[in-house]
DNA sequence: GCGATTTAGTTTATATCTAAAATATTACCG
DNA sequence: CGGTAATATTTTAGATATAAACTAAATCGC
């Protein structure tokens, strides 16, 4: 079974890549924007949809929990970047949204975001960039096995 | 700047399959072994430095910061998983290293982790898993800035 | 030797994260 | 209609994360 210390070796290798440009975005995050990753992943989200997503929504595309949601959203809108509006007709659900100060500040933060990931993987040429992420996406549907609700586009990133 | 868009796109796949595997993993070693990835991280590090390691050591191999491994060492500690050992010569430091009853727990958790990574990643066959590894493997270099003492061996895994 | 610096580790303050319980509201069904 | 189940979100308890402050010990330079 070669085969299985193979696969776990390529796990390895991705877990290593991630966190390591992770490590990297959340540096730079702090340092230039003065914000975390999951701040960003959220607001990244919200941009993508410009009527806002409920807050269940939002846990489903980034998979994080529930709770973990609100805790985000209750600092990103105290400092007035997303707003909580209650959706008409479920008296239940609150719809979260970018503010005008929110969408302003994001497109710096992706624009930066951008170019990090452009020089950190700039080893890569479009084309096998193009390649690798195929192949990834093969696989990446067999990996997560929770469907949960997918209405709405999906992971987080920058635009 | 269509490469800029390209890699960006490759970053958010490889975020995507990275965040499904792990949370996968975190389920599993959850529902089966009682335990979560952190803790996984820390005795599978151990697991491959039979001597044990400095704190120091540790975070630097598990990238994470110095008071995190702090909290995760007491824990497992305190369940009699690991233990810390003076550094003869230096009384600052200490050494962790897993006892008896860790070897023996992780072992356990390290096939079942081998047989949770070889059946999320089936649809990669051997040689493709050790194609796609050693692609990760040359912008990974490029990717994580920090050197640090790399005086051990490497990321966190199952034996 | 001895003071200034470095190094190792823990502690502190906060943010993030999870699972599970609690709330509130809506939907469903006989 | 009324009771039960399902849904949306927050709250809670606790683990994990960071950066920064702190303590203790070792090292360096003179």
């Amino acid at each position: 079974m070669t085969a299985a210390k193979d696969r776990v070796r390529l796990w390895l290798r991705l877990l290593k890549v991630v966190r390591g440009i992770e490590h990297e975005l959340r540096d730079n995050l702090r340092r230039d924007h003065a914000t975390t990753l999951p701040r960003f992943d959220v607001m990244s989200a919200l941009s993508r949809n410009p009527d806002g997503l409920k807050m269940s929504e939002l846990s489903g595309v980034l998979r994080v929990s529930n709770g973990n949601v609100t805790g985000i959203a209750d600092r990103l809108s105290e400092e007035g970047l997303v707003e909580r509006i209650a959706v008409p007709g479920d008296r239940r659900a609150t719809r979260l949204k970018l503010t005008a100060a929110g969408q302003k500040e994001f497109s710096g933060q992706a624009a930066a975001h951008e170019a990090w990931i452009d020089d950190m993987l700039g080893g890569v040429s479009a084309e096998e960039a193009r390649t690798m992420a195929a192949r990834l996406q093969a696989f990446a549907d067999a990996a997560a096995r929770s469907p949960g609700s997918r209405k709405v586009k999906d992971t987080a990133d920058a635009q």
